[in-house]
DNA sequence: GATAATTCCGCCATCGATTGCGTAGAATTT
DNA sequence: AAATTCTACGCAATCGATGGCGGAATTATC
């Protein structure tokens, strides 16, 4: 049950713990050590098997080579893919990284936020809920490196990693008037979200160039959820204005939707057009491949982690940065032409 | 920039730090500290913001709090959903998680083990590759709390937490041999791996019982890929014999299968009948809603938290468990009754 | 032979929190 | 008044690794 320490390896060799410390950490040249005595203790340590123990280097050190990442959910293959990249990028650099869910709840943000500090991360990576204000400040009372992404704080002054939401919006839409839509309905996610917002405005915003107008039950807010965008689109289809397109704000409210509509007894695209945020595995599962605005999702996971290992090397000031990424819009064989 | 610890909070009071420790931790009554001097602390504690410095407690008490969960596919829906609950779980009990991908890579697990060795993890959870019985005795010599999960490795002791793979498996050939099937697929992942080979095996007792031959060339073992559904489909599709029905053995393969499927211009359930291991989210968007042999993924998680916390807790020598869960055969509409 | 220059490494404090053991002083008992 | 019992804490060691400063021992130089 003993664990071989430094200590023990002195102890055999009769040196001090100082001179195995250096040596294991190959600063034995540094420190003028010989080669006779190091070799020594490498061999030794590899024969004990010895493993260095990181909580005390740790609290010596007053550095963790950890990091937090919060998301929203994770089972939600967006965040599960963004993880996925972050934690191959931090590993690479000798980071480990701890992984939260708040599932959208405040409160436990929050706890995790505390706990995370509690375990002194180098920093944190997170996708906020939009109210998370309070709960940032307090990572940032702390001065714990900081990066905010796939969600815009108002007057939150931070580090972010965003997709253009606006330009992939309007194009997804435009792309739909060019087809010759006209009524086109709007499900997105929670009014107070960012993401929601900035899709939201793009979308009135290009159905004004286009001088479109907007019927009002075809703009369902609500979760992010199959459910919602399941009961939005049922909802729609069986009032008397039957619209030709539906956009979608998540992946999610997409396969909800999709669901609704072939529960309808719609067609996509035969009878309803359809293009969603997000890619994801099953977009080319369905009878007809959807037609989705992809979001870049490595460049993200990678941007996040660059600029939150600039912040954690370096004490430097540099100002805030946003890193605002283009979104592609994949065109597959979800909406049709009525032109 | 400076940190409130203990000190700072004994130095403005003027007690000692023991005393400021006791109090945080509710240890006051017992070691005899005044009420007054005990609610002086906690508003000062409240009032400085301090937090507890878990780095130096986990030195000192030589517990971390930490629980290390190795997956091999962190965006396989399968297992994000099982380290959904594990998390949830394992924080309710004041636990926090690190997430490691393997991406069914044998060195990388190695180097992930030893770095939640290094940190001191009290516990891990791995779904291992089949291979990584070398990995796994690492594990057990440094006598780190183990529960395996999702694969079972020949000659290895262990705590397991793992599904009736034969009993699951059974269930649908058997079900599909109801509906007058006979030329049934089978499209497994590594031939090495054994929920595959218990699938596999499973799958041939069940034509052997219902005396149905096996056509060679309709099985084929291969990655746990989309990419190998979706080949092995066409594959046996284009060839000159066609069968009536598929199974295959996990959620991408089956995605992939019915792609392959509908690309080869066949409906499911008219044209082939198909079923396959796990649920997901997607199963019921194709045309056909998919029949699936669900795995109880909280279960599972629940079981291995419980079994883990067990080893963590008590010293004691309890023999190896394994959990063996029940699956459930989802019945939707992929498959069509021939007789 | 004495001093200077190397070579090679140890001492000890430190990071922050957690107890086991002990004790000063007040209160109570005999 | 002396002995005993409480009350209310403090002291110091400990967890394991790290690094600044210093110094003994050996070799080189004059």
């Amino acid at each position: 049950m003993n664990v071989t320490t430094l200590q023990t390896i002195a102890d055999i060799i009769n040196v001090s713990r100082s001179t195995v410390s250096r040596v294991l950490n190959n600063k034995w040249e540094r420190y003028g050590i010989s080669r006779v005595t190091a070799d020594k203790i490498t061999v030794l340590a590899k024969d004990l098997n010895y493993l260095k123990n990181d909580t005390a280097r740790s609290l010596r050190e007053k550095k963790t080579f950890t990091i937090g990442v919060i998301v929203r959910d994770i089972t939600n293959p967006f965040y599960s893919h963004i993880i996925k990249f972050v934690e191959r990028a931090l590993y690479a650099k000798g980071y480990t990284i701890i992984i939260c869910n708040t599932g959208y709840d405040l409160d436990r943000e929050s706890s995790l936020i505390n706990s995370l500090i509690s375990r002194r991360v180098d920093g944190i990576i997170l996708s906020p809920i939009q109210k998370s204000i309070e709960n940032i400040s307090i990572i940032k009372f702390r001065n714990v490196p900081l990066v905010l992404f796939d969600c815009n704080i108002d007057g939150m002054k931070a580090d972010y990693v965003l997709v253009d939401n606006e330009a992939g919006t309007m194009e997804a839409i435009e792309y739909l008037i060019s087809q010759g839509h006209k009524e086109i309905v709007y499900i997105g996610g929670n009014s107070y979200d960012s993401n929601n917002r900035l899709r939201y405005a793009a979308y009135r915003k290009s159905m004004q160039l286009a001088s479109l107008s907007i019927h009002k039950n075809y703009v369902k807010h609500g979760r992010y959820t199959f459910k919602h965008g399941y009961d939005s689109a049922t909802e729609i289809l069986r009032s008397k204005n039957v619209p030709t397109a539906f956009f979608t704000a998540n992946n999610r409210i997409m396969l909800g939707a999709c669901k609704g509509i072939m529960d309808c007894g719609l067609q996509i695209p035969d009878d309803i057009s359809i293009i969603g945020f997000d890619d994801f595995e099953t977009a080319t599962m369905l009878p007809n491949p959807l037609t989705v605005i992809r979001q870049p999702v490595q460049e993200m996971a990678l941007n996040a982690v660059a600029l939150l290992l600039s912040r954690v090397d370096k004490t430097n000031n540099i100002p805030y940065v946003t890193s605002l990424l283009k979104t592609e819009l994949v065109i597959r064989n979800s909406t049709k032409d009525i032109n």
